[in-house]
DNA sequence: GCCTACATGTAAATAGTTACATGATTGA
DNA sequence: TCAATCATGTAACTATTTACATGTAGGC
């Protein structure tokens, strides 16, 4: 079971590890990469930095206030040793929790941190587990789709359509993932509809970046 | 707010209209038509229904135990006249809790119940929602992709296009509403015998498709 | 002068799940 | 006979959100 407050502590560590910050904009980073849309409220992330700190794993630096101005002073949460431990262990697990819906996400996030061969059985986890869940889909579409009036029908077949999306979408991170041994580059990832490549430019052709300096510690 | 339990007692109601049943089963159509995965406990449903019960909305009846053999007696809800009124009024309204993310699916799925005025604002509601979405993930995508590493931006990539698909779909549903006036035809899917246009307003004239007759064949 | 963004936290309320209690029937 | 499915319910626990409390700084 991968409760959530577990995800939530592996995305605050995993973002910790990048370089310290503080809480509020450590809700901003979390609520614009993951969720996209789940808002994370500050009843949730301050329990949480607390729960860290007291179990050794964060540490709060209160900062000598001046320099920036008057705001209210920061608490910037850094890992500590004991942290970086405990992360990069988590890091390099691949259980059936890491690709449950929500802890997927945050691990997928993490990858430039977690080792190839773990990427790949994540990866093969995450797919097994759409295919399973298309697979019940099909079924009880075709066993109950002529009882379903048109717009139940309708709706059941559109979440239809976005699973087999994610399994292929899978698939092709998979391949990325098989062709390239640790060198990324999604650039070679095919977009649906060919973007204009002149609205921002660079949008879809970086070339694999700090992420593999990361890696190549593991 | 469309707290989640007023969603599930919108699906229930929406559910009776059709034909009474009892809790197990009434789970069981709840989990495949909405959700698709996510999993309705009883410690949800059961509440719900005596919640509704106590609000004279439904009624149960508690069968004669006979003809069916030794089962354990199964209870049987049913809409009560109120409970009718109630729904038809919730199903007439559009406000902007009807196309939240869970509420909107619930919505759809009892479209057939739903005037073509309403449909249509719900989903252009729907729509409007979805694309400010994505303008946001777009927006926040290109400010910071380049401070990201691949793999949190392949993932932020891959959210932006499934808002964009469910835009597009949004739209596909859209025009067909506006083409047909009423008579729902989704293409390739099995569908009931068409509607009559004319009659606009009421659109749920499909037989009853009846789950307690199957079960009497045990 | 007011609103928004910055910044941290807590208490109370609410929502939701899991585990349990109970028990019959069917099929392997 | 053992497991699974049918069937209803509750109590305890866990999780999560909302509202509040407090205060600064900068732009309009």
């Amino acid at each position: 079971m991968s409760t959530r407050s577990q995800v939530l502590e592996l995305a605050i560590l995993g973002r910790l590890r990048e370089s310290p910050v503080h809480g509020y904009e450590l809700r901003k980073h979390l609520n614009v990469t993951l969720g996209a849309f789940r808002t994370l409220s500050y009843g949730s992330l301050y329990p949480a930095l607390r729960s860290l700190t007291e179990r050794g794993l964060i540490s709060a630096a209160e900062p000598r206030s001046s320099a920036l101005g008057g705001r209210r002073a920061r608490i910037v949460y850094h890992l500590t040793d004991d942290g970086r431990e405990y992360l990069d262990s988590a890091l390099a697990s691949a259980e059936p929790t890491s690709w449950e819906d929500d802890a997927f996400d945050v691990r997928f996030t993490l990858f430039g941190s977690t080792d190839a061969r773990t990427r790949l059985r994540i990866l093969e986890g995450r797919r097994a587990r759409m295919v399973e869940r298309r697979e019940k889909l099909r079924q009880s579409f075709r066993r109950t789709s002529r009882r379903m009036d048109a717009y139940t029908a309708e709706l059941a077949r559109h979440g239809l359509e976005q699973v087999e999306r994610e399994v292929e979408w899978l698939e092709q991170v998979i391949d990325t993932e098989r062709g390239t041994r640790g060198a990324l580059d999604y650039g070679s990832l095919p977009t649906r509809e060919p973007r204009d490549p002149t609205t921002s430019g660079d949008a879809n052709g970086y070339s694999a970046p700090d992420v593999t300096q990361t890696k190549e510690q593991l």
